[in-house]
DNA sequence: CGCCCGGATTGATCGACGTCAAGCAGAACG
DNA sequence: CGTTCTGCTTGACGTCGATCAATCCGGGCG
């Protein structure tokens, strides 16, 4: 993290939602500098976490928003019998904890991947600030929305798609928001375990290691451990098309 | 539907939330007298539509919120491909197009697997008065929650379950909704086709087919084209244990 | 009644992915 | 430096569910 490309001013990025690097990324994004300075006023001294550490629990009371400013979480169920479903990973500018609004509480686990930062965003004085300001209103509808779609993406992905195609999708993903974040999208670091990524993605880990090995004996990626570099964003985006469209271009399965 | 054990009287419907037989089960619920009247004013006159209508379509503006009378729906998306995945299946007293509030147009299609009465509530009008009814506005959030873990529980189906327990806790929740409405949870009538179920389960229709099989010459179902009794609700339970908690009993696969 | 048509069922076969098992590599630790 | 532990990789094999194909059944229609 710390020998990237970007190098981020940590001091700076305490100060204030308008000197944050991740602002127009988050729930600021789209309200002017007068409303930044009401919002920062709900944002609590932001909390580290270290890798492994709970930021909140599935069926805790829900007290408040979070943003990721840096590092990753992976969010979780878990049924009955202790078996997990993972349901997502956050990366920094994203948003956690919305699913909990609904209801009061938390429907998942959210656990840090690594050492990461998070804002906290104590929910009554949001609730306040987004009843005056109908800008930062719709952008947390907007945020929440973005959630029903990724689930909905995840579902159709179970649903519907190969294991190639769903380990595609997923590095697509990846990439697509580390572009995001100015980040190189050729070169990821992939924080969660292969565990995680097959679990995530319905599959088994020894199913996601051989996707892993034949994508990269086709030239696709280059994988040393958790770096993965996109060599081929070209072939990758073909194998996220769908099994059905593969099949009707008449291409090998 | 018309020579099922419960009769309802259409006209006492059309008249108001009060005074409708599903008003418990539906937004109104856990609102009083009086707010209800307040409800009553921003529902439209109900809509009728015809199996394979759309209620609405995957990418339509948002304008209403609507709840389902009698009849059902199936909701879906559809990808670039043209593929289909199916979401979920809507019965009497339950809400469509929530999904929508948060981005001012729909993410899915919603259509009618069988004649189906539709309530709609224009949402600027539901909005004002959610604005004034705080009971409201909190039961709205809590309908909203059902849909996010409704979602959540469907991921875990995909993502963890074989094929066998994903059809067991098909059946198991489209009895549990039936009871709620009053209706014998052991009679159940399957309005939409194998396709439907194949597709919301993520399975094809030969397997599913195959399943229904299985389980009627287990002694669990008898099952008669769209009509389906439980014969044996324990064994039924039984199924929808998680693969993974059968195997630790030392079951067979 | 015979015919057709779409949905559903059933059987035979195939293949993708899971399971089981062995081996490997990097990190932590003494 | 060796040991151990954990996460990852690779191979051999089995199986669940998809695919392909035939048939059945009920409904609509001439």
């Amino acid at each position: 993290m710390e020998n990237g490309p970007v190098v981020v001013d940590i001091e700076q990025l305490r100060r204030s939602c308008g000197a944050c690097a991740l602002h127009e990324l988050c729930l600021p994004a789209g309200i002017d500098r007068n409303e930044l300075e009401r919002l920062d006023s709900a944002v609590r001294d932001k909390r580290t976490l270290d890798r492994g550490k709970l930021l909140f629990r599935q069926g805790d009371a829900f007290n408040a928003l979070y943003v990721v400013r840096s590092g990753s979480l992976k969010t979780f169920v878990e049924n009955a019998d202790g078996e997990v479903q993972v349901l997502g990973f956050v990366l920094p500018g994203e948003i956690l904890g919305v699913a909990a609004l609904v209801n009061d509480r938390h429907p998942m686990t959210a656990e840090a991947m690594e050492r990461s930062s998070i804002c906290e965003l104590p929910y009554t004085q949001l609730q306040q600030i987004v009843g005056e300001l109908p800008a930062l209103h719709r952008q947390l509808m907007r945020v929440i929305s973005r959630e029903v779609v990724a689930d909905n993406s995840h579902l159709v992905m179970m649903g519907r798609q190969h294991a190639q195609e769903r380990l595609a999708i997923f590095l697509q993903s990846l990439a697509d928001r580390h572009a995001r974040l100015s980040r190189d999208a050729g070169a990821l670091t992939l924080s969660m375990s292969r565990y995680d990524i097959a679990n995530y993605l319905g599959l088994v880990v020894e199913t996601v290691s051989r996707l892993f090995s034949r994508m990269e004996a086709a030239g696709i990626l280059a994988v040393n451990r958790k770096s993965v570099r996109i060599l081929r964003p070209d072939l990758l985006a073909q194998l996220c098309g769908s099994h059905a469209a593969a099949a009707r271009r008449g291409e090998a399965g």
